[in-house]
Formats: structure tokens, C-alpha cells, sequence
DNA sequence: ATATATCTTTGACTTAATTCAAAAGAGTTG
DNA sequence: CAACTCTTTTGAATTAAGTCAAAGATATAT
């Protein structure tokens, strides 16, 4: 796959004329990185913004006695580091790929100006940013209202309808990154599915994990919690 | 002042052309609210959105057991709702006024309109979208990697800095209020106020806080906690 | 295959923050 | 100003989650 072809599959360009694809094709830098590479740091110069082709980008805080908070995990197609776009601005958290990953780095100067005259691509990125601002408040309402069982929970029932409703699910991040992403520690994940299996909610052998009691874990993630309903469920 | 007038002081409308805010005002609906008025729900069909004139407005998240996390407090000039834009959307939280406040309200469909016609109006919304992605990156942050009296002490010094480094606050949100904003309780911030003036960082009276160790308080916000070093601050 | 590094789990302990309860203070309104 | 409501503070007890430590399991590379 070409270039420009490579590029028209991209939701941020969707309904872009072939020439404004052929002008990206231009300024794009298609870039490799393998795992546990860092492609920004947190301050770095915001000097463009990227889109993931394939492997898995984690873009994530770091505090200074060193734990992880994930806020996204980017596959195929989305792009991150846009905030480059925007002024002076600087990266306001870490990029690193999870796997071997391909990249796609568009400078920030001629993309900019690219952005301002082409009215769909604005509308493209609006879309875009309107979705992210939405998950960033799921993340919130998560960190700050819920507690990791029903983190975890409502994790898994995301997979699970992400994939049409399967039981079974392969998780595609090691714990410990899954911890990170919801905001604790794997120590902490590990002894709530251990819980969790000890209740007959889930079965988990290594990544995969069988979702046995796919109500009571719905459950979890939406009830109220009273005090007696805990004792009930772990 | 009219409509088109208080339309032109709007960020989000900053370098319309005269003819476009005049469609605008065609279609604003000028609302006005009291203290503890909803404006909306979390779920209600986003049918268009808002900007605050004045007063404030909280957008908030709340749990079946009724803790709530506040996610913004907009003031003057401020867009709320903007969720509403993009296709069969729900809002994602409440809005409601803090205080006596006007809201212009611009319905969904023509101002939809507006703004595929208008690369300007599409370029402003990105650049608001973008500040708001940032502060809700900070947040995040907060929640998840911060103790309530760093997340206190990061508040207080925005405050400081954005009057210009001044000592002398005065918060403009009951302490209760202040406390959902933080991510905690109003007992647990009640006493790290406590703690913090028994350590001689602030003096409160009220809402009146002032600073008393700037540095201090800074270096709480910033510094990698060692356990000696708690020891010494609380 | 063997070594190396990374990930995962479990146990014992600590702690930051919440819950529950109650009282004191401040602000509002008829 | 008196009644009411809302906010703020303090104390005592509880708890969810984190820390520290160590062992076991898995994966990756040479």
C-alpha cells in the first residue's frame, strides 16, 4: 500500500480530496519504533502530531517517585500529540510504543496551514477531539467515583461489548499496564482478580479471561454500593 | 450592550465576520438562572449548547451514592454543552448554576451549520477543545498521582498565579464545592486546611486564604514525596 | 536450551482518605 | 430576629488501596 492510499484510510482524513492526500504525502515521515521506544517525553517541544499506522502507542503521566497513569493506549489510525498543533505548545505527557510500531509524523508548520484551509479536515479533528474529551471524562468519573473493582469491571464489559458481547476476552496489555491505565497498581489488580475469580465472575488463565457471570459484573460496574452488597460480592 | 456586541467579546467567536454574528444572534436564546438551577443532566439529549455571559456554571459527574466530582467551573465567555454537536449525542455530565447566571443557548442544527461554513469559527473550536483536552490531561494527573494536600496546593498556587503571584486569596466556591473539584470530601479538606496552617503555609479566615509560604506550598506541589519529607511538612 | 529480564502473584503491614456523628458557624428569608 | 438551611469543623473508627518483600511464572534473546 502506497502512501496516499495508506493515508486515505485514516478516519482524520476521511473525505479529504486527492490532492490535499498527495500534499500530506508530502510532508509525512514515516517513522518505526519497537518496543519501550519513547517517541515524546512531557515537555519536549511540540514540533508535530502523529498517527499510528499499526503497533500500540501508550501516552501516559508520570509522577516523580515513578508511577504510571496510562491515558490512552492508540492503535491503527489515531493520531496523538496534537496539541503541537496549537501554538507554542509543549507534549503535556509521554508517548511510548508498546509494541513495534509504524508512525506517521506530520511537522507541525505545514500541517498547520494545511488544517486551515481545509474545512473537512478541521471537522475531522473537531470529531476527533470531541471523542477524546469524552473518554478523558469517563476517566475522571472512573478515577474519581469508582472504586478498582468496578474499574476492572467496567473494563472488562467494555472488551467484552467492544468485541460484540464474547465471553471470552484476550487482553492485549500485560497487567501491569492494565493497572496503570486504571489508575493502580498490580499488586492491587491482581488480588481483585483473584477475587473476582474467587466469586465465579470471571476464570482467567494468563491474558485470557472467561467472563462466567457476565450480570453480577455488570452489576458491579453500575449498582450502588451498600455496605451489605459488598459483603456479598467479594 | 446588544447581542451582536456581547457575541464579539466571545473567545470561541473571535474574528467573525459582522454578517455571521449577526446570524448568530438569530438564533441565541438568552436564558437566565439562579443558584442551584440544573441547565441540564447527564443523558438528556444534547440538543445544543451554551455559553456563560455570567455567573458560573459547574459541569459535574455525580455516583449512585451521590459523591460529586466536579469537571469544570466556567465563567464569562466560557462553552459548555459543545457535546451536543456532534451527531446523536447525550450530554456527559450535569450543568448547573452556581450562582445567578445568564447563558446564551445556540440550538444544534444552525449553528452546526455555521460552523462547517465557517473554517474560523472550526479553527477557534479546535483551539478551545485542545485547552480543555489539556485541563482535563491535569486532572487526570491530579487524581490519580497527587495526595489531596498536593491537589490543595496546586490549587492555591493557580490561584496565586493567576492573579499576578498575589498572597491574598479569596475563594470564589464554598469550600464543599471546592472539596468536589479536588477530588475528595469537605471533611478531608477541611482538615489538611487545618494542617496547613498549623505548619504555618497559609492563614484562612473564611474564604479568605492567604499564603504565607509561598515556597513551601510550592514545593509541595512539585516535589517528589520521600517519607522523611512528609514528615516534616504535616 | 539456558540465561535474562519482565510480569504476576501472595503475604504482612501501613496509611491516606472516607464514613459516621455531632456540633458550631454563617448566611438567608419571611 | 428567629427559624431554617447550608457550610464548616472536629473526633473516632473503618477501610480501600498502597508499600515492601519475596517467590513463581512467562517470555525473550543468544
Amino acid at each position: 500500500m502506497n502512501i496516499v492510499e495508506t493515508l486515505s484510510s485514516i478516519p482524520l482524513f476521511l473525505g479529504l480530496p486527492e490532492n490535499q492526500l498527495v500534499e500530506l504525502s508530502r510532508i509525512v515521515v514515516d517513522k518505526r519504533f519497537k518496543r519501550g521506544d519513547i517517541i515524546f517525553s512531557e515537555g519536549d517541544e511540540g514540533i508535530g502530531f502523529y498517527i499510528v499506522i499499526s503497533g500500540k502507542i501508550k501516552i501516559y503521566k508520570i509522577s516523580p517517585d515513578g508511577k504510571e497513569q496510562i491515558l490512552h493506549i492508540l492503535g491503527a489510525g489515531e493520531p496523538f500529540g496534537e496539541i503541537a498543533l496549537m501554538g507554542e505548545q509543549f507534549y503535556p505527557a509521554h508517548a511510548e510504543a508498546m509494541d513495534k510500531s509504524r508512525i506517521f509524523f506530520f511537522p507541525k508548520v505545514p500541517f498547520a496551514s494545511l488544517i486551515k484551509q481545509n474545512p473537512s479536515l478541521a471537522l475531522n479533528m473537531i470529531a476527533i477531539l470531541f471523542f477524546r474529551l469524552h473518554e478523558f471524562t469517563v476517566m475522571i468519573e472512573s478515577l474519581s467515583l469508582k472504586d478498582v473493582p468496578t474499574r476492572l469491571a467496567d473494563y472488562l464489559i467494555y472488551l467484552s461489548e467492544r468485541n460484540g458481547g464474547v465471553s471470552e476476552l484476550k487482553l492485549d496489555i500485560p497487567k501491569t499496564q492494565l493497572a496503570n491505565l486504571l489508575g493502580t497498581i498490580p499488586e492491587t489488580l491482581s488480588r481483585i482478580f483473584a477475587k473476582m475469580t474467587k466469586q465465579g465472575l470471571i476464570k482467567t488463565d494468563g491474558p485470557n479471561i472467561k467472563i462466567l457471570d457476565y450480570h453480577a459484573l455488570k452489576e458491579l460496574s453500575t449498582a450502588e454500593k451498600r455496605l451489605s452488597d459488598i459483603g456479598e460480592l467479594f
